[in-house]
This record gives structure tokens, sequence and C-alpha cells, in this order.
RNA sequence: GGAGAGGUUCCCGAGCGGUCAAAGGGGGCAGACUGUAAAUCUGUUGACGAUGUCUUCGAAGGUCCGAAUCCUUCUCUCUCCA
């Protein structure tokens, strides 16, 4: 088999293939222009979005061109796949902006420079709004819109949960823009293989379809396994929501926090989809004599280092130095600084602290004795911190288990 | 357009005049056990100036000493028929 299509068979990334023996060959004699498409539906991608993307950064190191398809036209309407419910339509401006943001966050996982390294396949960007904003409807449905059969769309599993639920027309007709984006991607750039979730393989399958009708060549599709935590649950899930990769929305010390906390059961399989280690050293981390903490650290560090950069990881780590073993530095936890005043009540100063959604939660936290100031449990509610419980004008906050603030006292 | 069913706290789902901040489950949070894991067990789960007060049962009115529960109008969803 290809050897970078080997990789992600490898890795574990590949559910299906639409004819893998062909695409081998293909990407055997040269380099293979690939997309994979995102709707900017959020200000964010999260963990769970960003696979087909680690995926794609392989296929680059081995010289394949990866296309990054931002979908600021096909955002505009949503993809029924899956859905529950109906996507809400989001002002065009949003749009734009949310695709500025991806951007920027897939060039932490594929390389887009106009120079790549050497071996590297040039990655582009390219946005569907250029084409489908001002398409021609008549037009459309002439050229592209005669090759769909309603009864076999409607055949689709995610159309079919979609139909007792109630599918508005705009979003039946998604996949006819997403096919269409196949086939102008294929005309502008001679893309030839689109990747994406399982659940893309529909829509991707529909795309093959329309360029083979349209007169293409023999396109191809792969898809990527669901993450699926050891629980059975989705990957990128957490007690706060979503893990988005935006720092701004989701801390490089919680995102680092999320990984080092993973199931024993999946940190070697989330090695190998979400970082860049080799596999054979992966492999060392199965050895059952191995620590497994060190395990989680290494697979935290490493996707950390990747999303948020080699100098957040650092201090990601050195945070949870301090907040869990009492070394480390304390300066790189979570810090507010604010001012005790003459004193203050404990529930008010973790809830200024940010650590509980209302005092009420806050004070049942310290009635259950999860609350501690200094590594001092505090059971009492109407227990006043003064400034003279700080310790270099710092008082460290513990809420639970895991949820430390460090207080800056001003 | 016609006929039914229904909208309850984060979710599912009971309640059908006072004892309802609302059963039960899920999820969440906390405690114990541990390894910052899993499983298990226990507690907890509207808010706040906290033995009280305020807001909550699709929305707005009304009846009543008193409403999630009864009446009216509106609204949304689902099912069946056209």
């Amino acid at each position: 088999m290809n050897e970078a299509l080997k990789v992600l068979f490898d890795r574990g990334f590949v559910k299906d293939c639409t004819n893998t023996d062909a695409l081998s060959d293909l990407m055997d004699k040269g380099p293979v222009t690939f997309y994979c498409g995102t709707d900017p539906t959020g200000p964010s991608l999260h963990v769970g979005h960003i696979v087909p993307f680690f995926a794609m950064h392989h296929l680059q190191q081995f010289g394949h061109k990866p296309l990054a398809l931002v979908g600021g036209g096909t955002g505009l309407i949503g993809d029924p796949s899956g859905k529950t419910e109906m996507r809400k339509i989001l002002p065009a401006e949003q749009i734009a902006e949310n695709a500025k943001n991806i951007e920027k966050q897939l060039r932490h996982v594929v390389n887009f420079d106009d120079v790549p390294p050497t071996g590297y396949g040039k990655a582009t960007v390219v946005n569907n709004a250029d084409w489908l904003v001002n398409l021609n409807y008549i037009e459309f449905l002439r050229d592209v819109g005669k090759y769909f059969s309603v009864n076999r769309m409607l055949t689709f599993e995610g159309v079919k949960q979609r139909l007792e639920r109630g599918l508005s027309f705009i979003e039946f007709n998604y996949q006819l823009l997403q096919s269409y984006d196949y086939w102008m991607l294929y005309k502008k750039y001679d893309n030839r293989l689109q990747i994406g979730g399982a659940d893309q393989w529909g829509n991707i399958v529909a795309g093959i379809d329309l360029i083979q009708r349209m007169g293409g060549p023999e396109c191809f599709g792969l898809t990527f396994n669901l993450i699926m935590r050891a629980d059975g649950k989705k990957m990128g899930k957490s007690e706060k929501g979503a893990v988005f990769l935006d720092p701004a929305i989701y801390s490089p010390y919680d995102f680092y926090q999320y990984w080092r906390n993973v199931a024993d059961a999946d940190v070697t399989k989330f090695m190998k989809i979400f970082t860049f280690m080799d596999l054979d050293e992966i492999k060392t981390y199965e050895n059952p004599s191995v620590n497994i903490n060190e395990a989680k650290q290494r697979l935290a560090y490493e996707v950390t280092k990747i999303i948020h950069g080699e100098e957040e990881a650092e201090k990601a780590v050195s945070a949870a130095k301090a907040a869990f073993s009492g070394s480390g530095d304390t300066s790189n936890m979570p810090t507010v600084e604010l001012s005790l005043g003459e004193g203050m009540n404990i529930v008010d100063l973790f809830f200024a602290a940010g650590l509980g959604p209302s005092k009420t939660e806050i004070r049942r936290i310290v009635t259950g004795g999860g609350a501690s100031v200094n590594g001092e449990k505090i059971t009492d509610f109407r227990f006043t911190v003064d400034p003279s419980c700080a310790k270099d004008g710092e008082i460290i906050l513990k809420s639970g288990k895991k949820n430390f603030k460090r207080i800056l006292v001003r």
C-alpha cells in the first residue's frame, strides 16, 4: 500500500475508503491534491473537528497537496448530516469572521507556508464562498441538479433521521453544494480526494458521483473514525463544554488538563491521532510497565504543543506541577488578581476567583468538604480569608480535586 | 385547511388545586477509595442579603384565600387526514 496512506491506516484514522487500491496507486504515481472542508458555524474549532486535519498533516508530509476548504458558502446553509435539529443561520459577517479564526487554528496543524518545508506538499486555503455565493440558480439546476436523484438522497442516513424531525429545503440542498465543491476543486486544482469524518461519507460519495457524471475521472473519498472515548462518549466534550482550540475560550491550561485526564485506555489511541509522535515511540507507551501517568503527561504536552505552541505547553506543565505536586512555578497557574480588603468571606472569594457558577454552589462545595485555602481544608462557609493568609502575596484556592486558582493579593 | 396529542427545572420524564423549588432516572458537582484514571459507594444538584426571601413548570390574562395543576386567548411542536 502507498506509504502515506498506510500511515493513516496504521495510526487508526481510517474508517472507510471508496477504493483503497486505486487510491493507493494514484498516490504512488505522484503528489495528489486532496481536500477537507469545515463549516465556520462557530467561532472556534474543537478537538472533534481537527481529526481530518491531523490526517491532512500526515499526507502533506509525504508531498501530497492539501486544500483546506473553509465553507464560507456552505456555512450559510448548514449540513443536516447526523444533526437532529435545524442549524441556526448565522449572519454572513459572522461566518466570515469565524472563517478567519478557523484558518488561523488550522495553521497549527497543517503547514500553509508559501514555500513549504522540503518534501511537504504545498497547502492552500480555499473558500467555497468564492464560487457558491454568486451561483446562478437556474444554471446550477441545469448543470448539477439534474444529476441528483431525490429518491437516492432520501435514503441517506443523515437525511432519514431528519425526515422524522423536519428538514428544510435549503439544508436538503447541502449535499448538492458539497458535491459541487468537490467538482469545482477538481476543475480548479485537479483535486482527486476528499477526506472527512465518517458522517461525511454520503456527501463525499455524492461528490464523486457528480464528478464522474460531469465527465471527470474516478475520484476518491476517505473517511475517518469518529473518535470515541473509552467510556463510549464522543471525544472532545468536557464538563466545561466542547474543548475548543481558541485559547480565549478554552485556556491552554485547561486544554492540557483535558488530555492529562483522558482514560487509561485512550492514551495511545489519542497519541496516534492527535500528536505527531512516531509510531514506534508510541508503542513503547503500550508497555504495561510504563507509568500510565507519564504517558498521559506526554500526550497532554504533545497535543498542547501542537495547538498552543511550545511555550504554552511548558507553562501548562509547570502549572500542573505547582498545583498537583507542590513543586513547579505557581505563576503559571490560572491566576486572578484581586484585593481582599480587610478580609473576605470564603464563598465570596471563591466566587470572585471564578471557582463556581454561583455562591450557592460554592457554599455546597465548602460545606461538603471540597474547598481548601493554601492546602488547608475549610468547611465553614462563614470563614473569612484575610490578607495575612497570603504567602508572598498569593493564595492558592482549590475547589474539588482539580480546580485550582491562584489569587494575587493586591 | 380539518382532527387529535402535547410543551415541566441541564436532558428524559412524573405531577393534574394547597403538604411542589416540583417524584424517578440520566448528566453534573462534591466526598470516600485511587493514580489528576476507570469502576464502585455516599451526599448534592434554581438563586440570593439564607431557619427567611425571590424567580421557575411555552406566553399573556383570568378564577380562587391559594395554580405547574382550573378557564380564556396566543404561540410553538408532533401525529393522523386533505
